[in-house]
Order: C-alpha cells, then sequence, then structure tokens
DNA sequence: CTGTTAGCGCCTTCAA
DNA sequence: TTGAAGGCGCTAACAG
C-alpha cells in the first residue's frame, strides 16, 4: 500500500488533477503550464491538487501533439570501447541540460543490429540521432532518406553529405612531435598500433610532417603492430636495442607508452633524462600511474560528444548544421615523461 | 531532396498508408498488425503501400493506448567508473532482445541530478527502471512510492524492501586465498583499497574466513589505501622489506597488483614461483597485459545486468520479484601470476 | 477568467 | 471482410 491518495497502480493523469481541483481539464493544464489567464486562487487549487497526487505529465501524450518527443538516439557500435565512454558522457550531458533525453543502442558493431536499432529509433519519433564508432576509419552512411538529422561522432560517414565529428589525428602526430622537439630531441623513433587503422595512419602522417619541417625524419622505421601493452614492451626493447642512441620515442597509445617504459627501466634507461615517452590518448589511469607519468595527446572526446550534441539540437531547431568530416583539435597534457619534474 | 515518395519533413502515418492502399484506417492497422480477419489482397496491398512509404508505426500513439511504452530508464550515478560499462552492457544487451529501448541518464554522483532524471524518467512512463551505483555501499533508496518496478544494481538500495543485485564480494575474499591456499600457498598478506569502502571490507573479511578456516592469518597487519596502482607500487615494496617471508599477496583490485607486479620485480622476486599475487575485478587489459598475465577474480558485471534487466522483465509482467540484497557468484580467472605456465 | 471542442496517431470494440 | 466511432492524455484554439 501506498500512503499518498489513490495512486494505486497507475499514475496519475491531468483529468484526475483537474477534478480533484474542482476545475476543467483545460483550465488544469494552463494553470501547470503558466498558460493563458488563471486567477492565483485556481491556479494555487490545482498545483496543490498536482502535488497531492504527484502528478506528472505525460510526455507521450504531449509529443503526440506537439510532434517533438525530446529524445534523441545514441548508436553506438562498441560500448566496451573505451573511447565510447566519454563520447557518450559528454553527449548525454549537453542534452540532459536541455532538458532531452537519450535512448541509448548497442549495435555491438553489427550492421544487422544496427539497422534494427535505428528502425526502433525512428519508431520512437527521437528528434536525432548520434552515431558513435569504435575506430576513425570512416564507416558506413546510414543513408540519406533519415527523417530526422543525424550526426557521426569519433567514426566519420563514408558520405561527404553526412556531418561527422572526429578528432584530428594528424594534428595529434604533428602535436607529438612538436613537443618532443621542443624539448630539444632529435633522434625520434615510432611505436604504434594495427597499420590498417586510419588513427595510425594520420598520427604517423602528422609526425612525419612535422619531422620533415625541422629536416628531420624518424630513426628506423615506424613500427605498427597491436595497440596493446605487450607490442610496446617488445617493441620498445627491440628498438632500444637496434637503436640504442634515440632520445625520444611517440607511442601511438598510453598502452603502448607503459609497454615501452617498461622495457626502457628493464634496459637501464632513465626516462626522461635519457630517453623521452609520449603517449596517445591520456587514459588517465594508465598515464597518471606510469613510472614517470605519461606525457600524452588527449582527443578532448567529452567535448567531441557535446559538440555532437549541440549540432544535433541546432538541426532540430532548424539550423543548417553543414556536412563533410570535421577534424576537432586535440591537446597536449605535459608530465614526467618528457619533462623532468624539479 | 529524398528519394521515396512524399516524405519529406514528416514520417508518414497509418492513415497515409491507408489512403494510399484505398483503404480505411482501421483496415490498415489490422492487416498490419495480422489482427481480425483481413483479405489476402487488401492486405498485400496495405503492406505494400506501408514499404513504399517508409511507414514506421508512431511508438508514441501506441504507448498512449497500450499504457505500457516499451522502455526502460537505466539511472546511473558515474558512467565513468569501469563498472557501470560491462553492467550497462548486459542490461542493454537483454533489453534489446526483448525490443524494449533503453534511456540513459547518468546523474555524475549528484543526488539533486539523480531526483531531477527520476521525473524526467517517470514522465517518459518507463516500464521500469534499474539504478546502477559505482560503489557497492548501500545507497539512498529511491522509495516506495514509484509507480513502476525498480531493480538496484551493484550498490545496494539501503531500504531492504527494495530489491537490489550486488557482487558477493565476500564471497570473492574467500575465493582468492582459497586459490592462493590451493597453490600452496601459507603465508600471505593483503593490500587494497579505500577502507572505507564496502567492497574492501567485505573481500577482507572474507579472505579472513577462508584464512581461518585453514587455521592461518594474514602476515602483517592488511594495508589499505588507494585503489590505484600507485599505491600497490608503495605497499608492495614496504611489505615485501618488512616480510621477506611471504608467498603471495591477495590485492584488492587489479590495478593495486599491477603495482605489486612491479615492486616484486624491482626487488628481484619471482612471479609466481617466490610470490604468488592475484588480483580483483579481472580488467581485461591490465590483467592480461601484466607480467605475468594476473590472475583475478571476475565480478561477472554483465551478467549482474543481465540479471537485473531479467527482474525487470519479470515485474513488468506482474511477476513478484522479492526483495533485499541479492549476492551475485563471482568467478576465479587464472593466469600466470599465481600459476607458472608449463 | 474558465470551459468546450478538436485533434496528435493509433488500436479496439461494434455495426454494417 | 470492412469501416465508423471512441478514446489513450494532453494542448491549442476558440466561446462563453
Amino acid at each position: 500500500m501506498v500512503s499518498s491518495g489513490d495512486m494505486a497502480g497507475k499514475a496519475a493523469t491531468l483529468s484526475d488533477v483537474a477534478r480533484h481541483a474542482g476545475v476543467s481539464i483545460a483550465t488544469a493544464s494552463k494553470a501547470l503550464n503558466d498558460r493563458g489567464d488563471v486567477a492565483a486562487a485556481t491556479k494555487a487549487r490545482v498545483v496543490a491538487a498536482a502535488a497531492e497526487l504527484a502528478f506528472t505529465p505525460n510526455a507521450m501524450a504531449r509529443g503526440l501533439l506537439a510532434g517533438r518527443t525530446g529524445t534523441v538516439g545514441l548508436l553506438t557500435s562498441d560500448l566496451e570501447g573505451r573511447f565510447m565512454i566519454p563520447i557518450l558522457m559528454g553527449a548525454e550531458d549537453a542534452f540532459g541540460a536541455g532538458r532531452i533525453n537519450v535512448f541509448l543502442c548497442d549495435a555491438r558493431g553489427d550492421a544487422f543490429r544496427e539497422q534494427h536499432h535505428l528502425k526502433e529509433l525512428l519508431s520512437r519519433r527521437v528528434d536525432g540521432i548520434i552515431v558513435v564508432g569504435r575506430q576513425t576509419d570512416p564507416r558506413p552512411s546510414l543513408g540519406q532518406d533519415i527523417p530526422v538529422p543525424v550526426v557521426y561522432a569519433y567514426a566519420p560517414s563514408d558520405d561527404p553529405r553526412d556531418l561527422s565529428l572526429t578528432p584530428d589525428n594528424y594534428a595529434g602526430g604533428r602535436l607529438a612531435i612538436e613537443h618532443l622537439l621542443s624539448c630539444g630531441r632529435r633522434r625520434i623513433a615510432h611505436i604504434s598500433g594495427e597499420p590498417s587503422y586510419a588513427a595510425a595512419q594520420d598520427r604517423l602522417a602528422g609526425a612525419r610532417s612535422a619531422l620533415a619541417e625541422a629536416g628531420l625524419e624518424f630513426v628506423g622505421d615506424p613500427m605498427l603492430s597491436e595497440w596493446t601493452e605487450h607490442w610496446g614492451r617488445d617493441a620498445g626493447a627491440l628498438l632500444l636495442q637496434r637503436h640504442p642512441d634515440i632520445d625520444a620515442v611517440f607511442c601511438g597509445s598510453d598502452q603502448i607508452a607503459r609497454g615501452v617504459l617498461d622495457s626502457a627501466r628493464d634496459l637501464g634507461r632513465s626516462v626522461p633524462d635519457d630517453l623521452a615517452v609520449i603517449g596517445y590518448d591520456n587514459w588517465e589511469v594508465l598515464a597518471t600511474n606510469a613510472r614517470p607519468e605519461l606525457t600524452s595527446i588527449d582527443a578532448n572526446l567529452q567535448q567531441l560528444g557535446r559538440q555532437a550534441a549541440q549540432r544535433v539540437f541546432d538541426a532540430i531547431d532548424g539550423v543548417d548544421i553543414g556536412e563533410g568530416s570535421h577534424h576537432l583539435p586535440v591537446r597536449l597534457v605535459i608530465r614526467g615523461s618528457t619533462i623532468a619534474r624539479r
């Protein structure tokens, strides 16, 4: 048994409130929404009745009338992925502030499931959709015949007519190298992950362009294999053995960097004096617990999520949100692995 | 410009389909839902029309009628937390299979925001709610006067009338010790995180009970401070210096265990021969990249999420889901840090 | 200032 | 077998 009134099973409706306050449904509606002119006393009665019945307006009925649902769909392809979460947080945050609710759908990287979820979202008449991919490689577009605005986050759409927001890996690669150069390093090597990933390629390309501007090249061939600490360890050991004279390593991920730090320690190299190491992703729990703490490139993913949400907002309000892939700025987070603490 | 027909801005409605097929709305409805008797030919016409107009039934209008929305709310207190994600995945997975969609709300650990989101969810007439907390310490109940079923996951409610699913940390502590004992270890120490956390306390209590049954106690006082790799490193070094004769360490988290492994290596101890190390959480990326790979306790969080979803399902179907805190089983994942690979 | 009326899109009786 | 009518809960016009 519940305490408050007669809210046995069903939630109270506006007509319950109206009856309780002795007014018409329309008047109750106006009173609760500050619409039209309602006598102060009447309004008070209605508000009191609503409070007593714990009245919550039915958003569905409202949406049916308004033609807008105040919901958006977040279509992710891989919740597990570490990059999803901050984007999701940023988006959820931005929408929450705008009193919009978020439908979460995880397609598990399966195109079929994605299609299913898309249908489901459309049937719920979401006002917009954000598609979050797990890699920065272009992904298949959902198509142009979707009745609501769609924004692609992290993984850009392969259709240039879609709007995509993706981190600027090229700039990240440049930034990493520029930092190492500014630290006085000249003999720099590169260890990174899966060579087929656009992320690996773009970071490498950016790094090379920054090196070239300084009249330099990487020492040895860039070593690309897996995005794992294991690989970082193996590659780091091999690298330091083959090219003992390097003074810095640009790593394609923080995990790889952790592996490199481990090998450097094993081989008696001191970081950062003897060898500077910079990672990528700024995965806090890894970076701040490394010995020494790890300098890294942060892709501002939460920011990216927020911006994606903002674009959807704008589109809902009828603003033209443009198209094409937009590369969002990244930032450098300096810690002890490139500059010694005094 | 879009290709298909006249779906300029608005999505097609049932009445559009009916007109297109030259039948009444009622007939169209029946044809599309296999209800009542509809002539095969008529049905075919309607289905064709629906396809051509890319008709998707309006879930809101449907829900208004049915009194059920086919949605549930997932109220998390901290998306960032590592434990959230698997639970969320499990729940989303289970619901997705039942054609239910999930509203995601992140309260950011703020009670006020949580209340706000709760209202929002109720206004959307969700059919049920899962509340996911970030620690296993009991959290304030949302109260008993909520018109839909509520299940608490991970963090139990402090009201025994609520139904809570939480991992069995006590059993986990026991399991860890039993494994170490079965490996022939007798001189076991304990390093763990924040002593105020129920998780730390329960795991410790479970471990102690298993030790006691073997007529043993921990070597030295359990060392409890932070859930970080840094702390694991510091505590590990101190421990091995004070009690060089220990042959095993039970760590309260994988991060702590990673720190301990690091210190053991620095001090020339060989794992697992000389010293066995077991972690907690089975955080794959940490555990499988450790040297050697880390044995750990897995709380089956995805399973927990799935079960929470199942309970909500049951409750929606009118099944009594019971009450109280239920402690879900955990499992041991054996890797190289406790048993040498051959 | 208040109440009546007309739908939003859909489904479900009940007549035809 | 088909269609007309009523209503889910709410809001926006209009009348009173």
